[in-house]
DNA sequence: TAGGCCATCTGGTCCT
DNA sequence: AGGACCAGATGGCCTA
């Protein structure tokens, strides 16, 4: 499923939050529960059981020094009240050492976050509007790096269907569409059943976008069945499917430099699009579908530079 | 309302 | 000892 982005990611995580004293107002969050959290959200309320177990642990501790004491025949009062202060202490520092694992934790998660963020903007769909749900946005970039790699290793093109249909290969439906829509398909033209084939074939295009623009191994308005196209995982690629053993399990892929086809991933010379194989609506940004498509990214040719742009960034939190 | 996704807390384990 | 990493639990939000 594909989930609303939320305004900004927690990102810039600039500094651990309890060098700002992040922690200290945890302290204070524990005490008094967050609007908009269930009062049993709370630190205080949650650790209920948690902090009932350290309890007992610090009170069978105590219970323990007493016995010591007791053993080596003191038992004076003074030290008692001397081993529960310590105690205390302890426990605070117990919580206090709980509170900053916890936001050591958040902070890890939020880089992790960013990363997937990072990853969802160079991914070949990347919508807004709508965002790719962490599953989803690793799915895709596995198949992704798969098609690539595939592309690569044969040196052949994929026809447009075909990448397609390796884009979506184990994604789920909603997701499968956006990429769809991305690249102005049909879904239902692609769409693989769990045993990995297709469903029956329809016209692939949406001839009121573009016109019937001849696409891959065929000719879109000739409605002649997808089987027809080059087919998946066939023509293409020689290994059977992104879930299958690929070059990149093998470990045989090379670093392409310059491959003239569909993707760019260096190019000394000036892009002609007539030579894309997907012609030039695929090379960029498409927009005005039924899908609406002027939401997303499609990163294609040129684009690439961008998204290779930020791959290339240094990774910072 | 059920299911998917997410953030957060938490305790355990491993490593330095 | 303390931090990183991990997985389970939990509750909130959103959508079909």
């Amino acid at each position: 499923m594909l989930t609303l982005p939320f305004d900004e990611p927690p990102s810039n995580q600039t500094g651990s939050p309890f060098r700002t004293g992040w922690a200290a107002n945890q302290l204070v969050r524990s005490v008094k529960p967050e609007p908009g959290r269930a009062p049993e959200d709370t630190f205080e309320c949650r650790r209920q059981n948690g902090e009932r177990n350290d309890r007992e642990e610090e009170e069978e501790e105590d219970e323990e020094e007493e016995e010591e004491e007791k053993e080596q025949g003191g038992g004076q009062r003074r030290r008692g009240s001397y081993t529960k202060k310590a105690s205390q202490a302890r426990l605070e520092r117990v919580r206090l050492r709980r509170i900053e694992a916890n936001a050591r934790e958040r902070n890890r998660m939020h880089s992790l976050n960013n990363a997937l963020d990072r990853l969802r903007k160079v991914v070949p769909c990347h919508s807004r509007k709508q965002k790719l749900s962490k599953i989803e946005t690793l799915r895709l970039a596995r198949n992704y790096i798969w098609a690539l790699s595939e592309i690569l290793n044969t040196g052949k093109r994929p026809d447009l269907l075909t990448f397609v249909q390796t884009l979506c290969k184990g994604l789920s439906q909603p997701t499968t569409s956006l990429v769809a829509s991305c690249l102005q398909l049909n879904p239902r033209s692609f769409i693989l059943e769990p045993g990995g084939e297709s469903f029956p074939l329809y016209p692939a295009y949406h001839h009121h976008h573009h016109g019937a623009e001849a696409v891959g191994c065929s000719s879109a308005d000739s409605g002649r069945p997808l089987g027809s196209f080059c087919g998946p995982y066939e023509s293409l690629y020689d290994s059977p499917s992104p879930d299958g053993s690929s070059p990149l399990d093998a470990g045989t892929l090379n670093p392409a430099v310059n491959f003239d086809g569909i993707f760019s991933l260096k190019r000394e010379e000036p892009v002609d699009y007539r030579s894309c194989h997907y012609g030039p609506r695929y090379c960029s940004v498409s927009q005005g579908s039924s899908a609406d498509l002027g939401q997303y990214d499609v990163r294609l040719r040129g684009q690439f530079y961008q998204a290779q742009e930020e791959l290339s960034k240094p990774f910072t939190y």
